[in-house]
DNA sequence: TAAATGTTTGAAATCGATTTCCAAATAAAT
DNA sequence: ATTTATTTGGAAATCGATTTCAAACATTTA
C-alpha cells in the first residue's frame, strides 16, 4: 500500500508555504491572513487531509479525552448521566471513552488500566457495587489523571489525608427522608428499607435518611425491617417474601433502586398482597419501566442528565482551575425529585 | 508545576541501558533477557511510569481504538450489542469510543467527525433513523477508516460501485415472516404492520417478511394496514388508534420495535380492546420492559450481544485480512429468536 | 583457529502537529 | 528619511515510543 497519509507538510508544499503556517491557519490563529486560512482549508479538503490527534496530543501533552466508567450503560440513570456528560464534553471539544464495570471490581480495575494507558485527562466514575477498596482510584491519582466520582462514591487516600476529592451526588439523605415521609403521609406506618452495600456512601445516606424520617415521626426503628446489600431484583424479591411472611409484616417498602421495587412487587403479587392498598412501594432512579408496571412504581428521579452535566462542568470549571487532584476537592449536590405513582398512592 | 512525565528514557538512564531496550523489554520482545524484563518492570512501577499511547500510536500509525456510533445507548438492543463488541475488542486489546446519534443525522455526522479526528481504526455504526444519505459514511471510507454497519444499514458509493460493504444484521425478512406466522397460527387474521423508515434496509426487510407471510398464507395485503415510518411510541399510538377505530379494524399488530408495541398497547387500553383476546401484538428487540407490561409483550430477540461480538470479530478476522474497505465486503447474518409472551397468546 | 552464525544491545531516525524563537516585510510614527 | 511597531511568515526543536540498522558479543561449525 503506497498510500501515504496526508499531512500539513503536503498542504504546505502544495501551497508554497510552511507547515507551521498551515498549522496556525487550521487552528485559526488571529495572526493568519483570512485569505490564507480559506486557501488552506480548501486545499486540506481537496487533499482529504486528516488531522492526526496522536501527534497533536503528544505535542500538547493532553488527550482531550475523558474516560467514563459506569456499572451498566443500559440503566436509565447511567445512560442519562452519560448523555449529560457527553453534551458538556462536546461543547468543550473533548471526546469520551465509555467503559462498563458490570458491577465487578476486577473489570473496573481493567477499565481504569485501559483508560490510564489511553492517557485520558480525567476519569468520571460511578464505582461498582463490589468496590470496597480505593486501590484503583488511588492508581488514577497516582498517575496524575483527574478523578471525579459521581453518584456512587468512596473515600481514598490522598497523601496523608483521606478524602473523597471531587464528587457529584444527590442529596440522598434528604431525598430518602422525603420519600419515607410521603409514605407516612399516605398512612403507611410499618415501613421496611432495602438498601445497597454499606461501604458505598449513597446507600449509607439513603439508609440514614430513612432512619431519620422514622425517628423524627415518632416511630421506632425496627432492625428486622432494615436490610442492606439486597440491590438486585432477585435478592429484593426473596427478602420481601421473607419480611412479608412474618407475623408482623411491613406495610410499605422504601428501596434504593427500581429493580428492587420490581422484586418487591413480584413478592406482593405472589403472596396476594395488593399494592398500593396493603403495601406501598417507593424506589430510586425513575427507570423507564417504572411507568409501565401494574401498578406503576413511585420513584425518586435523580435528574441524572443534569447530574452528568454538572459532573463534566465540575471538571472544566472547578477541577482544572483549582489544581486538579491536588486541589481541595469539591462536592456537588444535585437536586432530585420524588415522582409519586400508583405504588405509593392510597385512595 | 515542575513535575515532568516519566518516560522510558528515565527508566533507561536509571538502569544504565537505552530507551530502545526498555521499550523492547516492556513489550516482551523475545530477544530480551528475562531478568532485564523483570528489572525494567520493577523500575517502571517504582517510577510510576505511564505508557504514552499518543506517542506509540503516532509511531505505529494505528490507534487501536474502535469507534461505535448508535442512536441510543440506553436501549437494550444497543447496550447489549455494545457489551458484545466490548468483550471482543478487549480480547484484542483495543479500546472503544462510544457515541450516540440520538437518531439525528446531524449529530451522527458530528460523531463521525470526532471519531475521524480521533484516528479510530474502524467505525461500527448503526445509523440513525434520519439517515437517508450515505454522505458521512463515504466520509469515513474517504479517510481510509474501516466501516462496518450493524443492524441498521444503508448502501454507499465505493468508487464506481454501490455497496453495503461489511455489515452484520439479523435475518429480518425471515424473522418477521415467522412472527406473522405465529400470529396467524393463534387465529389472528387481519394483521397490521407498523414499520420504520423505508430507506433503512432492516425496515424494508421486515415489511417484506410481513408481506410474504400474508401472501403465502392465502391472505390479501391491505394497503391501509401497512404503515411505514411510525417508529416511536407516540406515532405508533396514534396510528393504532386510527386503525382500530375503522369499521374493519385489524385484530393484530406486527411492529418493528417494542416501543411501538407500547403505543399499540396503550391504544388498545384506551379503546377498551383486550389484548391478546381481541388484539395480538408482536414487537422487535426484546427490551427489558417487554416482560413487565400487562399483558407482557411478545418480541423478537435479536441476540444482540452475539450480534455485537460478531461485528467485532468480523473486523478482526475478515475485515483486516481482506484489504479493509477495499475488500469485497461481507454480510453476516445473526440468528434471532421469537419470544412468545402474553400479547400474542390466545387461550 | 578462523569463519560463520546467532544473539543481545545501542544509536539514531521516525511518526505529525505544535510552538518557540527569529527574521523579514510592512505599516506607523517621529 | 529614519526609527519604531506591528504583521506575516519560516526554521527547527519538541513531545515519547517504536523500529531500522548496525555494532558488539557469544556461540557454533568447518
Amino acid at each position: 500500500m503506497s498510500k501515504k497519509r496526508v499531512t500539513i507538510y503536503d498542504i504546505a508544499t502544495e501551497l508554497g508555504i510552511t507547515a507551521s503556517y498551515v498549522s496556525r491557519a487550521l487552528n485559526n490563529y488571529p495572526s493568519v491572513n483570512k485569505d490564507i486560512v480559506e486557501m488552506v482549508r480548501k486545499k486540506a479538503a481537496e487533499l482529504n487531509y486528516k488531522h492526526n490527534s496522536s501527534a497533536a496530543n503528544l505535542r500538547q501533552g493532553s488527550s482531550k479525552t475523558i474516560g467514563v466508567i459506569v456499572p451498566h450503560i443500559n440503566q436509565s440513570f447511567f445512560s442519562d448521566a452519560i448523555a449529560g456528560i457527553e453534551e458538556v464534553c462536546f461543547e468543550h471539544n473533548h471526546s469520551l471513552i465509555i467503559c462498563q464495570s458490570h458491577e465487578s471490581f476486577k473489570k473496573e480495575g481493567l477499565a481504569i488500566e485501559t483508560l490510564i494507558r489511553q492517557n485520558v485527562d480525567c476519569i468520571f466514575i460511578s464505582i461498582s457495587l463490589e468496590t470496597q477498596s480505593p486501590k484503583y482510584l488511588e492508581e488514577i491519582i497516582h498517575h496524575d489523571i483527574g478523578l471525579i466520582q459521581f453518584d456512587r462514591s468512596i473515600e481514598y487516600n490522598q497523601g496523608s489525608e483521606c478524602t473523597k476529592g471531587y464528587s457529584v451526588t444527590n442529596n440522598n439523605t434528604q431525598d430518602s427522608y422525603s420519600a419515607v415521609k410521603q409514605l407516612l403521609k399516605e398512612g403507611y406506618s410499618r415501613i421496611a428499607f432495602l438498601g445497597g452495600p454499606d461501604h458505598i456512601s449513597i446507600y449509607q445516606d439513603r439508609k440514614q435518611g430513612y432512619c431519620n424520617a422514622i425517628r423524627d415521626n415518632g416511630l421506632v426503628l425496627i432492625d428486622d425491617l432494615v436490610v442492606s446489600d439486597v440491590l438486585d431484583e432477585e435478592n429484593a424479591f426473596k427478602t420481601a417474601v421473607k419480611l412479608l411472611s412474618t407475623t408482623e409484616p411491613p406495610d410499605a417498602f422504601f428501596v434504593t433502586s427500581d429493580h428492587q421495587s420490581l422484586g418487591v412487587l413480584q413478592a406482593a403479587k405472589q403472596l396476594g398482597i395488593s399494592v398500593p392498598d396493603q403495601l406501598g412501594i417507593i424506589g430510586y432512579a425513575n427507570e423507564f419501566f417504572t411507568a409501565l408496571t401494574t401498578p406503576s412504581l413511585s420513584s425518586i428521579d435523580q435528574h441524572s442528565k443534569s447530574l452528568g452535566r454538572h459532573t463534566a462542568n465540575l471538571y472544566f470549571n472547578s477541577f482544572l482551575k483549582n489544581g486538579g487532584n491536588k486541589g481541595r476537592g469539591e462536592r456537588l449536590i444535585i437536586q432530585s425529585e420524588l415522582i409519586v405513582r400508583n405504588s405509593s398512592k392510597r385512595k
